[in-house]
DNA sequence: CATTGTGAAGTGATTCACAGCA
DNA sequence: TGCTGTGAATCACTTCACAATG
């Protein structure tokens, strides 16, 4: 989704379900379904129908079942399917049986809302290390971590196994903090700086905007704002 | 994009260019695109090629030139796109030329950073309020505003003519400050909690999920780790 | 017999490739 | 000549609709 060239073309390339190549737009919907699974699973519900899942998610059950349908079969036909093994079975396809480390660089506002949240470990995610190169921030207390020198960065990471860096740093630094990520040997980067980041293909960016969001919001309300005029406009020009 | 119906249906349904309807994908670059074109503006750039702003938004030119190509035809063939011209005939596009209202529910840790991120003002975004629910933080300042009790918001959106709410609650909460925000009539909904929400079809909710992003650069990230191997089951596999 | 899993059809987005134009 | 604007081709995702099945 992210990197330039995305370049799947192992061998085989028309495959229908062979090396587990899962679409993209359904890996984005997995999170989702573990959030609606666990929610289901804590008012003790065991089992679901694709419906009730779909439901739960804020989806169609078609695209619920076409999407569970990537990963195998784990439902039962005429019942539905297991709330905690199917839950099992999606954490694991996405990889939070195991712990990952991440580190967060840039501890402004947002990175001190980032560190504090907890969102993070309670899905696996451990936070390894605040950064900033600010060093009248380094060494602040956030939470139960202190505040580090991103020049400490490399040993941060190798002693830590870190392969996720989320950069919450102003737009102006957000490049070289990506670079530094990347020599470092982070390969995926959750970036929150307002700007493009250029990396090496083996690497995967995820851009979360703040100020974009709002202004596709901006367009819709505008649209809806002239819906009346926009069906004048077609009354007029249309019905030939 | 977010509710569940569409329903783009209005008279002449397929329609090369007629009525203002520009795709979902389009839209959501829009944004980028202005990004790219005030940061080449800043640099005095007066004129650019597809090639040149693609590259300084990120992606590749035939989809620039594609985008564009909803809005009008802003460009000189042989030559490019004025580039302040080109700025302002988006930033109409997606309704910056006016001023939007907006207010933030829920100010932890995330609606404080919200609360005073600058990339909101400058993009013709006001904040008109922060609201909790907490009795205990109304009345506190957060930057040059006081957080408000979510009872007043019926007269604040109402007073403020405010059209796009950001929800920064707690997932538990979320919904019924959804419901309250679309009773005091926003219609528009950014929305941060861990939560699905409904809402009635005239409303558009766009949602942020940080947990979310980090569990797809997860997958990807266990995906590569384990390369060599999917290789070598190819291998054994594949070619029969 | 209710519900899954999935081919096939439908819709939308991206990329190609080149005609058209300054 | 160089670069835009755009049909046509391709690719990706969604939805339909139903046969398979516990």
């Amino acid at each position: 989704m992210t990197s330039e060239r995305s370049s799947r073309k192992g061998g085989r390339s028309r495959d229908p379900r062979g090396e587990r190549g899962i679409p993209e737009a359904t890996v984005a919907r997995l999170p989702v379904y573990l959030r609606a699974l666990t929610s289901l699973s804590d008012s003790e519900v065991s089992t679901a129908s694709s419906e009730d899942l779909a439901t739960a998610a804020g989806v169609n059950s078609a695209k619920l079942r076409k999407d569970l349908s990537y990963l195998g079969t784990y439902g039962t036909r005429g019942v539905g399917y297991d709330v905690n093994y199917l839950r099992y079975q999606i954490a694991r396809e996405i990889g939070l049986t195991q712990d990952w480390s991440v580190v967060i660089v840039g501890i402004g506002n947002l990175g001190h809302a980032l560190a504090n949240y907890s969102g993070f470990a309670s899905r696996g995610f451990q936070v390894a290390a605040l950064l900033d190169a600010d060093p009248d921030r380094v060494g602040e207390g956030v939470g139960d971590l202190k505040i580090s020198s991103v020049d400490d960065l490399d040993a941060i990471v190798r002693d830590n196994a870190v392969s996720i860096g989320v950069i919450a740093t102003p737009a102006e630094a957000a490049q070289e903090v990506c670079d530094r990520l990347v020599a470092a040997g982070v390969s995926s980067i959750l970036n929150f700086a307002p700007a493009v980041l250029s990396v090496p293909s083996h690497v995967d960016v995820r851009k979360v905007d703040l100020s974009i969001e709002l202004q596709i919001l901006a367009y819709h309300e505008q649209r809806k704002a002239q819906g009346g005029l926009a069906d004048l406009a077609d009354l007029e020009a249309g019905a030939v």
